[in-house]
DNA sequence: TGCTCCTGCAA
DNA sequence: TATTGCAGGAGCA
């Protein structure tokens, strides 16, 4: 057995630890969160005993990349002062724990970390470089490879780093010199990404192919390999780790020393430990250190236990499963006899689809000890008679998934409960949901199953398309081998329950955000399922009329274009139209896309309107071309054919701001703004006898501004009823309310709005369309009439500042990475997110609340009305016509009643035969 | 067929 | 150089 060496990279350990763990600290105040994680994993490592550790830091001062190239790294911030003072304490505590320590000046912790990796792997040790950096996937080979204790991911082979980055190991420099580095400020060729990188070096196998043949990459993308072709071989100088730096000791003499336990227990006591101290205490760990939980806090005030984070993963969550495939009535009474025993137990369903509301069932697994699984076949087409019927499986499971003294977990679990309802098995409350425990947790974080079991579990699952192939040749679950479909299916109802046991202590120790997936998130579950399974019906017939009258006006701007330009022109097409306008026509090129291309965009072609007759004739036909191409033509494809409606479907962890959204189709972005866009509404019916009721809330982000700052004018301004754009007006350019113009009210409507954005004098001017410095007067003027947002808003800033994410009214939080970056349009992005979340997100979760409410009076009136829409500040239902005043008061004052701020909610209301007249 | 860009719809 | 989303078409390989 060959010797072992761990290489740990302490620099990017640390820098991740502290962005990605809450800022906790010790008792006297000092911060504890990056150290946190990092001793926790470096523990973990202490425990597989390798013959040979370091632990690598970079020194401070400059390195050689410094003198290939001033711009590198220049972007990056300073290091935080709570970070920067966690560093000592780390190197204090490493050194107790007996690690040799390694900094040296001139190189950086990669440079050091890539020489001993290849020194010892030439000696015939077998090296584990545990690092959170990419770049060192160059160093894999074998003997090398890569884990990432945080993430749980490991790159220990070929196929491993391919895997993950589509090339070779020895390919990497080539792949990172190409794609760039935004962190380290190395730029890469523009508009080349990962999967571009990776394509050009599987057909020209290095960065010297691609150079060599950088005249045969066609296109806007050959022209910016082509033009960045003088700066790739610095990025790969700077790429490059090495692996030649003269150090003072060889690998073979990084073994670990004698630990200071005295040293230890007084680090660990100071800074909080409390599990490490107990083990400290209690000599060995137990292998099966079962308690994966994290201790609740006890003893030392002022320290809160952080949730369990990557660092400390305990081996035993990532255990393979044991998994059974149900196939005749015994087992499936073992394992209904299982549920009727747990208290708790996790299910998912296979289908032959993602359409909630047409796929069919194919299978189901379940749970109910972390570890053990099974999977239910039900609809797999070459099973024969080796699967149960349907309603056996059914039968056989109903009373558990109905039992309300039970916990029926999932991870997005409204898709199951539609599949599941639709093949006559309701799942009834309380429910869990993984992926909505996760949402709550950090909304900046992926919350799809592999990555959250990889991150939290340290399991690599297997992917969906893994078992089903993807593309063309991708083939239905249904048509899975019935072994292959249990190893998939049945970890995912296990992997669903070992995420739970995760992230539900992770919650209980932060009641605010347990609040927020408690109150708000779960009770909403079957709410959307129920609004989605109404569905909307559709006047298909009217949208053909609507396509057929945009196509006659598409062709008549389409000739008139063709007349203008002198030459057919595809005017859909941006590049074309650029071409034609600014270089054949030579009109101006005033706005530039964010590629850097001449934009061709509303704003630029609106500036240039005056000078010629095309851009005109271009507006009105995107404008046409909109409607048809994403609404009147798409819509009628989304009807379901079984309800002859459509069913859109919310997604209650995609917007990190605590919004839902609406995607197959998107009902959030139906057209209203313009006359033509607005008749699109009209095609959102309600049946025969029925009318269509939309309830809206009245400024309702502007209330949660005066609410959030007590601004004392706001505040009034919301109290009285006054109209709130209004009375800006007055405050701002100093009149009375009855004598503002309708052109300082439209002023005052945008920098009520351009505020909650963050928006500055220079985006106020181009909104109105009047100079910088008017604009700023504008600004200055609103701020000296409300100076509590201005406070409001400065308090925001600092507070996200310090504590690195802002909280809305109910306390969900909005964590925001960039907002230290000294980056800084990074970090005035951030900024902005910081003043528009809590607002947006308050709004999000009242309405939320208000759906819940809602929902729980309308379930017993019996069809009479039902939800149908949700567009961020407006309720649409369905109703009886008799029903309609009923509804409309009853939905309005639960909506009002939703949150009690510092001033009133106001609900609008109307209805009508259609959405459009129910406005 | 999948990726990237540009454009534009909503709150 | 105004937030949060979703989605269509072009252009490319």
């Amino acid at each position: 057995m060959n010797k072992r060496l761990v290489l740990i990279d302490g620099s990017s350990y640390l820098f991740r630890a502290f962005h990605a763990l809450p800022p906790l600290s010790n008792a006297q105040g000092e911060p504890t969160g990056a150290l946190f994680g990092v001793v926790n994993m470096l523990r973990a490592h202490l425990k597989d005993k390798p013959d040979y550790i370091a632990f690598v830091m970079d020194a401070s001062g400059p390195t050689f990349r410094d003198e290939l190239d001033p711009q590198y790294k220049a972007n990056r911030p300073p290091m935080p002062d709570d970070l920067r003072a966690q560093i000592e304490p780390l190197m204090a505590i490493v050194q107790a724990l007996g690690l040799p320590i390694i900094r040296e000046s001139g190189v950086e912790a990669d440079d050091v970390i890539g020489t001993l990796a290849l020194q010892a792997a030439a000696g015939g040790v077998d090296v584990t470089v545990s690092t959170g950096d990419k770049d060192m996937a160059q160093l894999v080979r074998p003997g090398v490879g890569l884990v990432n204790t945080m993430s749980g991911s490991k790159l220990d082979s070929d196929e491993a780093v391919v895997a993950k980055f589509g090339v070779k190991p020895a390919q990497i420099i080539d792949y990172l010199s190409l794609v760039g580095d935004a962190v380290d400020n190395i730029p890469g060729v523009p508009k080349c990404g990962p999967k571009t990188a990776a394509k050009w070096l599987g057909e020209y196998a290095t960065l010297d192919g691609v150079i060599a043949n950088a005249g045969k990459i066609s296109g806007k993308i050959g022209e910016s390999l082509r033009a960045t072709l003088p700066r790739l071989p610095l990025n790969y100088q700077l790429a490059t780790i090495r692996t030649d730096v003269s150090l003072p000791e060889r690998h073979d003499e990084l073994a670990m020393r004698e630990r200071d336990v005295e040293a230890l227990r007084v680090l660990y006591a100071r800074y909080g430990f409390n599990q490490a101290l107990k083990e400290l205490d209690g000599a060995a760990v137990p292998e099966s250190a079962g308690a994966a939980m994290p201790k609740a806090p006890t003893g030392l005030r002022g320290f809160v236990a952080p949730p369990v984070i990557a660092g400390d993963i305990d081996p035993q969550l990532s255990r393979p499963g044991e998994y059974e495939c149900v196939v005749d009535e015994k087992q499936l009474k073992t394992w209904a006899d299982a549920l009727a025993q747990a208290s708790m137990f996790a299910f998912d369903t296979e289908t032959d689809g993602l359409d909630p509301m047409q796929a069919n069932l194919v299978g189901i697994s379940l749970s109910t000890v972390a570890g053990k699984a099974c999977y239910i076949p039900i609809g797999h087409v070459a099973a024969g008679e080796q699967q149960l019927a349907l309603d056996t499986v059914i039968a056989a499971l109903k009373p558990a998934f109905a039992d309300p003294g039970k916990l029926k977990i999932a991870q997005n679990g409204k898709f199951d409960l539609h599949i599941l309802h639709r093949h006559g098995l309701d799942v009834l409350p309380p429910l869990g949901d993984t992926l909505l425990e996760s949402f709550v947790l950090d909304s900046s974080q992926r919350h799809d199953m592999d990555t959250q079991a990889k991150r939290l579990l340290g399991m690599d699952t297997i992917h969906y398309e893994d078992v089903t192939g993807k593309g063309a040749k991708q083939i239905s679950f249904a048509q899975v081998a019935l072994d292959v479909a249990t190893n998939y299916a049945a970890e995912d109802a296990d992997v669903t329950l070992r995420l739970h046991e995760v992230l539900s202590p992770k919650l209980a120790g932060e009641p605010k955000l347990d609040g927020v997936y408690r109150d708000i998130e779960l009770p909403l579950v079957p709410v959307l399922a129920r609004i989605e399974r109404n569905g909307v019906l559709i006047d298909a017939a009217e949208l053909r009329t609507q396509s057929a009258e945009l196509s006659r006006r598409m062709l008549e701007a389409q000739q008139r274009a063709t007349e203008l330009a002198g030459r057919a022109i595809n005017l859909d097409s941006p590049k074309q139209l650029g071409a034609l306008l600014f270089d054949e026509l030579k009109l101006p090129a005033l706005v530039k896309t964010p590629g850097g291309a001449p934009s061709t965009n509303e704003e630029a072609l609106e500036a240039i309107a005056d000078q010629h007759e095309l851009p005109r004739v271009i507006l009105d036909y995107r404008g046409l071309a909109k409607l048809r191409s994403t609404y009147t033509e798409k819509l009628p494809e989304m009807i379901n054919p079984r309800s002859g409606r459509v069913h859109t479907n919310y997604n209650q962890a995609g917007a990190a701001t605590g919004r839902l959204s609406s995607n197959d189709p998107n009902l959030q972005n139906i057209p209203i703004r313009t006359e033509e866009g607005r008749r699109i509404r009209e095609a959102f019916v309600a049946p025969p006898g029925r009318v269509i009721v939309a309830c809206d809330y009245s400024q309702i982000e502007l209330r949660i501004m005066a609410h959030l700052s007590e601004d004392p004018a706001l505040l009034r301004a919301f109290a009285s009823g006054e109209d709130v754009h209004r009375a800006t007006a007055a405050e701002v350019f100093g009149k009375a309310l009855d004598a503002v113009s309708s052109n300082e009210r439209r002023a005052a409507k945008a920098i009520n709005f351009g505020l909650m954005y963050g928006m500055g004098a220079f985006g106020l001017a181009r909104q109105l369309g009047v100079p910088r410095g008017e604009a700023q007067d504008y600004i200055g003027l609103y701020f000296s009439r409300y100076p509590g947002v201005r406070d409001y808003m400065e308090r925001t800033r600092v507070q996200a500042r310090e504590q690195g994410y802002v909280e809305t009214v109910f306390g969900r939080r909005l964590y925001l990475p960039y907002i230290a970056s000294r980056n800084q349009a990074q970090r005035a992005g951030a900024e902005r997110a910081a003043i528009n979340a809590p607002m947006q997100g308050t709004a999000a979760d009242i309405i939320k609340r208000a759906m819940v409410a809602v929902d729980a009076w309308l379930q017993p009136q019996n069809d009479q009305g039902l939800m149908i829409m949700q567009v961020h500040d407006e309720l649409v239902f369905e109703c009886d016509g008799g029903f309609a005043d009923t509804l409309r008061a009853e939905v309005g004052q639960r909506m009002a009643g939703a949150a009690d701020l510092r001033v009133p909610l106001v609900v609008d209301s109307g209805s009508g035969a259609n959405w459009e007249q129910a406005h």
